[in-house]
DNA sequence: CATGAATGAGCCTTCATTCAT
DNA sequence: CATGAATGAAGGCTCATTCAT
């Protein structure tokens, strides 16, 4: 049997697929750190020369997998926020992808958020430039249904992006399968919040007023 | 010069402290486990034996920390949670200070929601005990507030709760002091966004009638 | 010149044998404890992970310097006891080659009566039953002799061979190869020794009389 | 109530007997490198400011025990060795004696043969000087037995002596309270073995003839 | 006499990565 | 393409001992 088309693992993927699925797995369970080379390889059935021959070095598949999450969001955001409709139609549809695809994608949130931190400054900055620009795309939407009257325009949208990114992303630390919420559950519960949060005419209160203005975020922060 | 108390550093407060401080200050740079206990000692112008002679392992600085952070945090939920006033001005309040206490401690949080998952067993056990409870308190105002009929009733206070400590614990991840939204600014809004998504006849939209009821969140994950 | 085969000390031995050997040289001389691994590894001229490529732990060293002792001894006294003759004649030929081999692995008997009690459980334990199939096959050719009729059957079998053991295995503390008596001297006045002491119509001596019937010898301790 | 006198563990003990007892134990249980000076310290109810004003350093609780075990074991033999009686009684005195005495300090014995070799250079050679004098006091009784013609002649008596207290001094390698053997039993038929098989008339068998003469053991080796 | 904070040297072990085969 | 032996650089931790109080 040829080595790198299944293995002892049986999967059909390719093997660069399977060490990345194998490695995102292992990551989320027990952090980057503490995740050898070792464990990888023997989980996916094969020796360390082969993973090598794919991947440079390990923090290469840290940096892939958060390549192709973010690729995929950014991708799919695309598609929402080009689609038909109101603003905050497409916005509500756009936002509860986000969370179907974090839901889908937990494994390698959970990675994201604990881990990026860990990536060389090169790969960090790249994975960084990738996420503002999903964030900005995501703001645009927010910034359109301002313009067109159907959100609150005393609330910067950047912030409101941060606000509600900040909540989708931390479900990885809170949410089980096992739990009485389901994703789908979570998801619209969460959209409404956002919604109604952003709807105008909510106002802020009266200690609201003269809060800076549409400031845009220069920076991300370092993640 | 009496060894302990100053060091080269200069600074008067006990080593215990000195050696937290500047732990938490690494850890927030450079990671839990890209920090070595040997810079450690050396920020804080001591030995390693001397560390050890206070921290039995380099994951007790970090359980402390959390530790320290959580009581400081419960300790004001429960001042303002029991403060006078409506269930939804008590519910403002205390919000407003979760957002104060973490920008005051943003160290202490970056660190908390990157490394948690590196403590022993018997430690995360402990802090995600003591974590449920703060959830727990602060929920139990949102249920309040529902009671009282100033909050909608159709989203579960869990997930309420949830949903904004998860924009506030984010917040670590992309705030920076020298951008253009300062930290009361952020608070104000925050607060703002969340309050206003809670009150009632927000309206979730039709597609959430039937959705689960008020159950609770049993469990919290694994942090 | 490949790695592993030969190496800076010039030696042909396979690297994991070279350690080994190496090891229990060191260990003999200077005690288990107060040998690094890296003083091993710099004796063997190679690398520390180059030795825990081989053996996962410095007690493995240990381990199987133990193991393979017991194999070797084992596996002679079967040849022996199992071979041709009257019992005592078997038993005389197994007790000059249990002097003989000791004599030719003194480093290994050293280490293995200093540093027994340092290994950790499991393998202690495994050490130990080893050792104690050992003792039992050289015990039973004793109560061989005995029972028919050459050996005194007042003296428990199982004592005797402990005596004998003891004896043999203390050589270490005292015998020195510059000294005035040689290896094959040494054996055969001890097995003359034993012999005779167990040799039928002794007679303990007065005060022996109601002494403790046969009761074997149900446990070997510690070690 | 004062230190050093009674203590948390209620013995009347002045505290360098208490500390010097409570160190045999940890050395003989758990190894002398594997037994840290806080733990003695702790066991005894003390600090190590305490202990080491009594002893200079952790060694020295070796050496003492050494010492005082030597010190027991020699004043004894002087007794039995000048006592009355034939040689042969003399030696049979001293000989059930030297048991007896292991068995109440199996601890000391245990360490002394286990961790000897990790004592400095200058306090092993003195133990080893105090050792080979006691050795040669045996030796010297067994000697006069030879002369006066009741043992055999064909065995030097130094071998029969280090013969002897081999068989002894790895008693502690096997023997336990529980076990079925009391104390004074296996010291009967130890001494039995022994002076039966160094009775005269014994005869080593055809193949010792010739054996080295009576040449007396030069070095006691390396202990 | 006794304390206990602090030192400093060293120990075992891990692990990403390389490279001859 | 793939192997796996070997490297080399740290890393966390222990501990006997000292010394100001």
């Amino acid at each position: 049997m040829p080595r790198g088309s299944a293995g002892e693992t049986g999967q059909a993927r390719p093997l660069p697929e399977r060490l990345l699925g194998v490695a995102t797995r292992l990551f989320a369970e027990n952090g980057y750190e503490s995740t050898s080379v070792q464990e990888i390889v023997e989980a996916a059935g094969v020796t360390k020369g082969a993973m090598y021959h794919y991947y440079a070095a390990k923090d290469d598949l840290l940096y892939t997998i958060y390549h192709r999450l973010l690729a995929v969001q950014t991708e799919r955001l695309e598609r929402f926020a080009g689609g038909g409709g109101t603003p905050e139609e497409r916005l509500r549809a756009a936002a509860v992808d986000v969370i179907d695809t974090s839901f889908t994608h937990l494994d390698e949130l959970t990675v994201f958020f604990r881990s990026m931190h860990l990536l060389p400054d090169g790969k960090r900055k790249s994975v960084r430039a990738e996420r503002r620009r999903y964030h900005e795309r995501f703001r645009s939407l927010v910034e359109e249904g301002q313009r067109a009257g159907s959100f609150r325009a005393d609330v910067p949208a950047d912030l409101a992006v941060s606000f509600f990114f900040g909540a989708v992303h931390q479900i990885t630390t809170w949410w089980h399968p096992d739990g009485p919420l389901d994703a789908r559950a979570v998801g619209r519960y969460y959209v409404g919040l956002f919604l109604d949060g952003l709807r105008r005419g909510g106002g802020l209160g009266a200690d609201l007023d003269g809060g800076p203005g549409d400031g845009g975020l220069e920076t991300l922060g370092e993640c």
